[in-house]
Parts: C-alpha cells; sequence; structure tokens
DNA sequence: ATGGGGCTGCTTTTT
DNA sequence: GCAGCCCCAT
C-alpha cells in the first residue's frame, strides 16, 4: 500500500463497490463484468432488470474500470486524497453531482459510448420499462443507446439496408391476420381444399420452416416425398412470391431476413457488428433459433455479449423459443461466465415455496434454487367455487373487501388465467361492482374490422403494392368492386409486370376491366390523392380527409346507431396520430417530423401490452403470458383446472405438460403477497359447459402453504343441483367449509359426475381413453373421449360400463 | 355485386 | 358463443 498506483486501486475498488452497494455479490459481478460472453441466469424476482440497468449504467460511467489495471496519466496524490474523501462523504450520503462526475472521470477506463450499446427485449413493454429505468440512471445518453425488441430492432435495420435485398425502405409488416389472408388467397389460387390445408396450420408451418431459416426452394426440397409437405411446399412459394411482390414482410421475415442480410453482405454485417460493441439480451430463453443466429452474427466480432434468461420461465416454445440457446451457451463461447441470481426480493417466502415445489416437478431444467430471506409470509388461497360465474364474484368480493379494509389500491390486484377468452366472467362482474379494471390482450384495439380498414387506407397510400391491404379496402365502403373485379386486377398486374395503380390506369383497355374502368380510376384517383395530400397536412387533418375521401366516415355514420362505438374507435386514431406527431416532433432520433411511415411501423409492432401503465389505479387483467415481467402484491390465477391449465391439448405431452408448468411457475412468482389460485369444478366455456377437477399445479404445491376454501361442498350434492340453493354471496361471509388440507383426489365409485376432462377411463369395447370434454345433457353427461385405439367418441356417461383408472 | 340467412368449426399462449 | 364461411336470392 506504499506507491501511488496501488493506491488508486485499491480505493478504486472501494469506490466502485460501495457505488454499487445495493446489488448483492452475483449482481456487482455481472455488473463489473462487460467484456466478454457472461450468461445470467436470473430467477423470478432476482433483480435482473436492475442489474442490467446497473450495468449499462457503469459501462457508460466507469467503462472496464472495476477489472481493469489501468492507471489514469497524471495520478497524484490530491487525486487519491479526493477518492478518500468520496469515499467517506458517500458513506454519510453527502456527494455532490460535480464530485461523482470528478470521480467518475477519474476512474473511467474504456468508457463505453451509448451508441455502441444494443440492448434487446422480448416486447415493447419490456424494452419501455428498460428505457424508462435507463433514464433515470443515465439521463440523455438512453436516447443514444439502441434499445428495443428483436422486431423492432431488425424492422430498423431492414429499413435501411433492405434494399440490398431487394425491399423498399417503406416495405409494410404483416401481422398474423394479414398473412393468413395471404394464406388463404395462395391456397384457393391452387384449388387446394381449405379443410386438408386449414390455413393456420399452413402458416404455422411456414413459420417454423422459416425459423429454420429455409425459403420455399429448401422446404420444398426437405419435402421429399412427403406429399402433404410437397403441397405446403407450393403454397410456401406462392406466400412468399405475393409478400415480396407486396414489399411485404411478415414477423418472421423480419428477424429472417436480417439474418440473409447479414450473411449475404458482410460489409453490412460490418457496420453493425461495428455499432453494437456491447450486446445485451433480455429472456434469452424465449429466443428462437434465427433469433439465435442473428445474435451470433453480430456478436462474433467483439463477443461482448451478455444474455439474460431463466430456463424455468420459458413459455415461448409454441413459437419456436428453445431453451438449447440458453444451455449451448457455453459451449458456443468457451470463455463464457456463467452467474447465477437466485436470491429472490420480490415474493415471501411461501410463495417462493410454492413456486419452487412446483417447478421441481419437471425434468428438463438447468435447476435452481431461488431463496429468500424474509420469513413466512400469508398462505396460499385455493378456492374451489361452483362455476366460473362465482370464481368471478369471488375475486370480485375480495378486491372490494380490500379496498374497503385495508386501503389496498385497486392496481395492487392482478387477475390472470391461461386464455383471453377467460376473462368475460370477470369483466361482467367487475363491471357490476364498479371495479376499475384494465384488460390487456384479447380483442385487441388494432385487431378491430373498422381500426384495420384504416390503417388498410393508410398502408396502401404509403404503399400501393401492398395487396392484402388493397384488396381490404378497395371495396369497403362498397364502390361496386367486387372480388371478381378483384381478382382481375390483381392477375392483370401480376402477368404484366405492372403495379395495380398502373393497371386500373389502363383499365379501359382491358376486356374483364373495362365495364369498371370508371370506378376503379376514381379509386385510383383518391388514392393518389391522399397521397399528395400527404406531403403537407399534419397526420391529424391527414386522418380527417381520408376518411371523409374515401367515403369511410359516411359509411359508419349511415349504419345508424350500432356503428357509433366504431366511430369513436376510428377517432382514437386520430388521437392516436395527434399524440404521436407531438411526442415525436420533439424527443424523435434524427430531429425530423414523424411520418405515416413511422406511425404504421409502430402500429405493426405494437400489441396492447404495450400500454400498460402502472399509474393508473385500476385491477390488471391479462393472460400469465402476458404477465412475465410483471408483479403484483396481490395475484389471482384463475381457472386452476385440469383442462385449462394445464390446457387440454398440452396434456398429452409430457414436454408441453412442462412448459405449462413453468406458466404456472411464472404466474404464482408474480405474487409478492397474496397468492389465489381459483379453481370452478364447472364451466362454461367455449359454449358448452365442462366439469373439471384442480389442476395438478395446485396439487403440486406443500399442504401446508395452501388452504383450501371450497365453497362446491357447501351442499350435498356436487355441480347442477345446488344452482338453486346457492346464494350469490356466499363467500363475503364464508359459510362454506375450510378445511386446512386439500381434497383427497382420489375417486372410489365412478359416479357420472364425477367425469372430469383429463381423466383416464376404461370402456369394455373401446378401451382406454382420456376424456377431452364432458358437457351437461339431459340429465346426464356427454363425455367426449380420445380412446387410445380408436380415436374420439362421445359416450353418455350414464350409459354406464366407463370405469375410472387410477 | 350485394345482402341475408344459416351453417360449420374452432377455440392457447404472441412479436 | 361467436366469427367467419358458404350459398342463395335479389
Amino acid at each position: 500500500m506504499d506507491n501511488l498506483q496501488t493506491r488508486f486501486s485499491h480505493i478504486k475498488k472501494l469506490i466502485l463497490e460501495q457505488e454499487y452497494a445495493r446489488f448483492n455479490p452475483p449482481q456487482r459481478e455481472a455488473v463489473f463484468n462487460i467484456n466478454g460472453p457472461l450468461l445470467i441466469l436470473a430467477g423470478a424476482g432476482s433483480g435482473k432488470t436492475t442489474v442490467i440497468v446497473g450495468r449499462i449504467e457503469y459501462m457508460l460511467r466507469y467503462g472496464d474500470s472495476y477489472l481493469s489495471d489501468f492507471i489514469p496519466p497524471g495520478l497524484c496524490e490530491d487525486d487519491i486524497s479526493f477518492m478518500c474523501d468520496f469515499h467517506k462523504n458517500r458513506h454519510k450520503n453527502r456527494v455532490t453531482d460535480s464530485a461523482a462526475d470528478k470521480i467518475s472521470a477519474l476512474l473511467a477506463h474504456n468508457r463505453v459510448k451509448p451508441w455502441n450499446i444494443l440492448a434487446i427485449t422480448f416486447t415493447n413493454k419490456a424494452a419501455g420499462e428498460m428505457k424508462e429505468r435507463l433514464e433515470k440512471a443515465v439521463g440523455n445518453a438512453v436516447r443514444d443507446i439502441h434499445a428495443g425488441t428483436f422486431h423492432s430492432i431488425c424492422s430498423r435495420i431492414l429499413r435501411i439496408d433492405g434494399n440490398l435485398l431487394g425491399y423498399s425502405q417503406k416495405y409494410v409488416i404483416y401481422d398474423r391476420e394479414d398473412s393468413l389472408k395471404v394464406i388463404k388467397d395462395s391456397i384457393r389460387e391452387l384449388d387446394f381444399n381449405e379443410k386438408l390445408f386449414p390455413p393456420r396450420a399452413v402458416l404455422n408451418e411456414i413459420s417454423s420452416a422459416k425459423d429454420k431459416m429455409m425459403d420455399a426452394k429448401a422446404y420444398s426440397q426437405a419435402a421429399g416425398t412427403d406429399i402433404q409437405k410437397c403441397e405446403n411446399a407450393r403454397i410456401f412459394e406462392l406466400y412468399e412470391a405475393r409478400l415480396k411482390k407486396s414489399d411485404a414482410m411478415d414477423f418472421d421475415d423480419l428477424i429472417l431476413q436480417t439474418v440473409r442480410l447479414f450473411e449475404q453482405f458482410p460489409e453490412v454485417l460490418a457496420k453493425y457488428q461495428d455499432r453494437f460493441k456491447y450486446i445485451l439480451v433480455d429472456e434469452y430463453q424465449d429466443t428462437n433459433h434465427t433469433q439465435y443466429k442473428l445474435i451470433s452474427l453480430l456478436s462474433r466480432a467483439h463477443s461482448n455479449i451478455c444474455v439474460v434468461g431463466d430456463d424455468d420461465q420459458s413459455i415461448y416454445k409454441f413459437r419456436g423459443a428453445t431453451i438449447r440457446n440458453i444451455l449451448d451457451f457455453e459451449n458456443q463461447y468457451k470463455d463464457a461466465r456463467v452467474l447465477r441470481l437466485e436470491q429472490n426480493y420480490r415474493s415471501t417466502a411461501i410463495i417462493l415455496g410454492a413456486a419452487n415445489a412446483v417447478i421441481a416437478n419437471n425434468n428438463q431444467r438447468k435447476g435452481k434454487n431461488l431463496w429468500t430471506d424474509k420469513n413466512g409470509g400469508e398462505k396460499i388461497k385455493h378456492i374451489r367455487t361452483r362455476d366460473e360465474t362465482e370464481e368471478a364474484e369471488y375475486i370480485t368480493a375480495q378486491i372490494q373487501k380490500n379496498a374497503a379494509e385495508n386501503g389496498f389500491k385497486y392496481s395492487d390486484n392482478a387477475v390472470l388465467y391461461r386464455m383471453n377468452a377467460q376473462s368475460q366472467n370477470i369483466e361482467r362482474s367487475f363491471v357490476r361492482a364498479a371495479i376499475p379494471y384494465r384488460i390487456f390482450g384479447g380483442a385487441k384495439f388494432y385487431s378491430r374490422k373498422e381500426v384495420k380498414d384504416i390503417i388498410s387506407y393508410m398502408s396502401v397510400i404509403v404503399n400501393p403494392n401492398d395487396t392484402a391491404r388493397f384488396s381490404r379496402i378497395i371495396n369497403v365502403p362498397k364502390r361496386g368492386i367486387g372480388p371478381a373485379t378483384v381478382q382481375s386486377l390483381f392477375e392483370i398486374s401480376q402477368g404484366l409486370g405492372i403495379s395495380v395503380l398502373d393497371v386500373i390506369a389502363e383499365s379501359a383497355s382491358f376486356p374483364a376491366l373495362s365495364k369498371k374502368s370508371a370506378v376503379l380510376c376514381k379509386f385510383a384517383g383518391m388514392i393518389k390523392e391522399l397521397q399528395g395530400a400527404l406531403e403537407n397536412t399534419s397526420l391529424p387533418e391527414f386522418f380527417d380527409l381520408l376518411t371523409e375521401k374515401t367515403g369511410y366516415m359516411d359509411y359508419l355514420k349511415k349504419m345508424g346507431e350500432e356503428s357509433k362505438p366504431r366511430i369513436e374507435n376510428i377517432l382514437e386514431i386520430k388521437t392516436v396520430l395527434a399524440k404521436f406527431e407531438s411526442e415525436n416532433k420533439l424527443g424523435s432520433d434524427h430531429g425530423k417530423t414523424p411520418s405515416l411511415d413511422d406511425y404504421l411501423e409502430e402500429v405493426a409492432l405494437y400489441t396492447d401490452v404495450d400500454e400498460y401503465n402502472s399509474g393508473e389505479d385500476c385491477v390488471v387483467l391479462m393472460t400469465i403470458h402476458s404477465v412475465k415481467g410483471l408483479e403484483f402484491p396481490r395475484v389471482f390465477l384463475t381457472g386452476m383446472e385440469e383442462g385449462i391449465f394445464p390446457s387440454i391439448q398440452s396434456s398429452f405431452s409430457l414436454e408441453e405438460l412442462e412448459e405449462e408448468r413453468r406458466l404456472a411457475y411464472v404466474g404464482i412468482t408474480r405474487a409478492k403477497q397474496e397468492l389465489h389460485l381459483t379453481a370452478a369444478s364447472q364451466r362454461m366455456i367455449f359454449g358448452t359447459t365442462r366439469y373439471c377437477k384442480t389442476s395438478r399445479f395446485v396439487e403440486e404445491i406443500p399442504p401446508d402453504m395452501i388452504t383450501l376454501t371450497d365453497m362446491t361442498r357447501t351442499y350435498e350434492t356436487p355441480s347442477y343441483s345446488h344452482r338453486i340453493s346457492a346464494g350469490r354471496n356466499s363467500f363475503a361471509q364464508p359459510s362454506a367449509v375450510k378445511t386446512e388440507t386439500p381434497p383427497p383426489s382420489s375417486r372410489k365409485k365412478a359416479e357420472m359426475l364425477n367425469f372430469s376432462t383429463g381423466d383416464k377411463v376404461e370402456h369394455p369395447v373401446f378401451g382406454t381413453g382420456i376424456i377431452m370434454s364432458a358437457s351437461a345433457m339431459a340429465n346426464d353427461t356427454m363425455l367426449e373421449i380420445n380412446f387410445d385405439k380408436t380415436g374420439i367418441k362421445k359416450i353418455m356417461a350414464n350409459f354406464g360400463k366407463l370405469e375410472l383408472k387410477n
């Protein structure tokens, strides 16, 4: 400790450790290791985002100071004593900003430029939240950091360099609905039967092919002698061609084409490698193969790649995510450092214990043990209700009671469900009780017909090659241009290789179109007029012009009373446009006025969940998928029933069941203090009533962590007979039986109502099978049973001969 | 080309 | 339960 240098290094470390004292040791290690590959395995609630933000702040402020041996040139005794003073004063929380700046200038080494950082998240919401927190930590520098979702980052790259692949700067992004339409058109054009080629399935197949970096040709070659696949390949080929012709990309393309761009044009890749020297990927367990490729390519030059993830929270396998990316990280980067964040700061010990117990039933996991230094907590409440209405009323009563007695805010509560369809009952109950709520997902604003129509008009105005949307709006409102005309229009356009607008201009000379030439030209003229108007009007003004000239507003107005909400919806677009314009005018990246293109880009990658801001005081309703990354003091996990959660279609594969269990894990770990698990013994879903038994995930929670309130047991006969006697608010002052242990799950007699979805049964003729659904029908229950040997059969429960297995 | 009526089928999760 | 489909009559 005698010379200046060693003292500097020593005090430097003390100061930096002090600066990041709020982090625990592995977290701090994550912050200080900014160079080289780093894998952070971050359990739920382990302060992941805080670490990411802290790490970026550290990079900007101190570079790689902590781990470097750097000594500032001209270091003197004064500097050291300044550092010592700073260290002491910091302790007493008395340092000025200027002193802090001076310190960081003194300690910093290889400071990272904000524009050299690329931070990728999965959802816009996560990106927004990260930016928000970064802004608090690093101020204006946040504007230069490239932060966004995979899709938004790629889309930006493709706007700039996509021309190399033959896309214009104004290419459109097709959402699933658009893609589906193109698939349907392609199937029709090939004269295929939609029943044999369900468009959804074909689209999924194409999507997963794209995830393997296959184009239609490659897919066709891989198809070999598989007839279905060969036919799929033809649809794929058409789909691909149509998208290209429309100057359109689907969601998969955004990633895939960026990877292609990088592979085919090394100089472009080099440009981005040089720009993105430090790469950070959040939710790495949810990345798919193309996303992995993208990251690999970008990080190849500098290897400053930090990925953060939790294999137990991987819930997007269904869209191609693979945990392999996490599991193989250490093989991919031999010098990778692996850090584990296992201390949970969010939940009570009980909630955490339950989550650990549930996830322990999975085999496919890296294995980790989340712990907390908190003790105890309230037991988890498991409520078994008669049906979904009672479930909703229970939740309503709980929230009301708590708001009244404990001064809880509405926004402290989250109601989660497996699928969007489940939200309706809860919503209805909330409306009746006047509980403010906000619902996410489901019928999304931008997927409403009228909204999509207006967006389609805008798309066509920006990019008239967008055939999917062109055909969507050409006859809305009615202009006398029917499907036959539209078809010949596109055929001619394709045949001659000229744009649709050009075909219209010449329409008089084509026999198939000549009769319609007048209306067609009128339409084209309108589009051109609006294109011209775009140049010199503000976006909200343009909106008015658009709704007027296209006749859309009149069309809605003429529909009378029922169209009122539709008019409100499209006027909402105007509001959004105005907001978009004013927000982006000042803060826009490049100081340019926001254009319609920019708005369309945002819309294309927008999801409802993005809108969530915790400012409003209302109960939050969303799917468990969308809630990832959020936390609430109190969480209601609803529909905890076999067949719902885990979903019926997952119950046949072990892999999918494990994914469902991870989903359960995500749901449970959202709760900070209170967790309610509700299950209805009968539920009306998709038009039929089903009888369900409690989800295995509830049974997997150790009995000493959970209390059961069984509202169905107050009455002698289970299920429908008690409908008459059931008091609507029986749970407000629970008269129901309270027990400390879950009910025995084994049943002796196979009475008719004891059959429920997911049960294994034996039939003397058909053998063993699994009950797919059970619906009440004329004093009996109709069971749909999937028999191992003979497939799905419908059988009445009372007809007898069925026996429950195990 | 348009509008209505009746039918089927389909329901997980999302950028 | 409902949306989207097809078919038919105008």
